[in-house]
DNA sequence: GCTATCTTGCACACACATGTGCAAGATAGG
DNA sequence: CCTATCTTGCACATGTGTGTGCAAGATAGC
């Protein structure tokens, strides 16, 4: 039935609460990955009932922001393509740490045992990259050889969420920090690490805005 | 009244099960921090009624999981000395690996909200410890200054976390990994740490047991 | 201003976890 | 072997979270 006639539109303020309903989630589960359905419709602004009128379920809820997370995480991945595994990887990481506000949930609810699995396949793809980076980095002399690959590519994922997830997302500082601590993990002494800093000044300075996010721009709500 | 005839003792099988909860609980809280009550017990091979006979609470028993294993946490800060601060921080970080098996519960816990406070004061002696190694490393050139000390401090500790909670502990490698680990976050480069830990070799084979251990084995309850 | 759409608040039913009371059975230990 | 101690299983009250149904009210949009 093409119902040309179609009785009425969807309205917008609905769409428009219920991608206010995502952006409360989006902050409530970064802060605690348990935080109950009623706790974030009342950060939506909206009631529990509302909610549910949006979502059929909270793991749906729950699996969209994955989705969403994850295509960020894996777009951010694909990107990069230093020839210096070192400099992809602080790039990786920089591009990655820019997107944090977004990314902060996934990585939170990474750790929930109910969700694991589903993050797991979600980010398969940034992981596939992460992994021929670190084994292209040990073949050619730029990273460590001490650990062998798949485990170094575990640590850096573990230690890179830690400190997206623990840490004070507003810091200007803690971009650099990021970088820094990944570049350690990965072998390099913290001079090494200032030198080739210096070298790409443009590893601290991410792209232009809109370079990074091919995902419009999700229109802010209160 | 001093009841010259008591009664009678309490049962050797009590203090037994009561060791076995402690130690089931240690096991299943560290893997999910979530674990209810119920199994707990069923870990420790007793009902869920029965545990409410040796614990008033859910938090006193998790208080004294907490206490046992801040205990071992902070003796064993205690017992380091190196002159050098990052031979010290190895041995603290390869000491406290060796009760990966003590203190892996304490670590989880540590990231719940509901106790996070009561672990934060716990390891207080473990953080001052850790704050003047880091100060005293860096006013000596030994280690990186581009981080100030109490961000430096915490990165060591989040990251120590992190590998001491998704690791695998059955590993004989883990070990070398974890120190290998905290001594890049610290600045030094895999090469360095490389030689540092052959110059000292005692660093990778923990002191023989006993030494370590000072806790007396704890006898009846109150 | 009419109406379909959306939200709200209340009512449930259900599941799960905590903590307690009590009677009946097992058992360590004198 | 006797008995205080311990464990068990059940029932119960309480609290919290999830998901749904329904009627009444707000409102966007034609």
């Amino acid at each position: 039935m093409t119902d040309t006639s179609a009785p009425r539109r969807q309205r917008r303020d609905a769409s428009a609460n219920r991608a206010g309903i995502l952006a409360a989630a989006s902050q409530t589960l970064a802060a605690d990955p348990h935080a109950s359905v009623d706790q974030i419709a009342r950060a939506a602004g909206l009631s529990r009932r509302a909610l549910y009128g949006h979502f059929d379920d909270r793991t749906a809820l729950v699996h969209e922001l994955i989705a969403a997370g994850a295509q960020r995480f894996n777009a951010i991945a694909q990107q990069v393509d230093d020839a210096d595994s070192r400099i992809a990887l602080a790039r990786l990481t920089a591009n990655l740490w820019s997107e944090a506000a977004h990314v902060q949930v996934a990585a939170a609810i990474a750790l929930d045992e109910a969700h694991v699995e589903e993050t797991a396949t979600a980010l398969a793809p940034l992981r596939r990259v992460l992994a021929a980076l670190v084994r292209r980095g040990q073949d050619d002399g730029e990273l460590r050889t001490d650990i062998a690959a798949p485990t170094l590519a575990r640590l850096i994922e573990e230690t890179a969420r830690t400190v997206v997830t623990r840490a004070d997302t507003a810091s200007p500082a803690a971009s650099g920090i990021a970088v820094r601590t990944v570049l350690s993990i990965v072998g390099l002494s913290w001079r090494e690490t200032a030198a080739l800093l210096i070298a790409h000044p443009d590893l601290m300075t991410p792209p232009p805005a809109g370079t990074l996010a091919p995902i419009p721009a999700e229109e802010g709500r209160a």
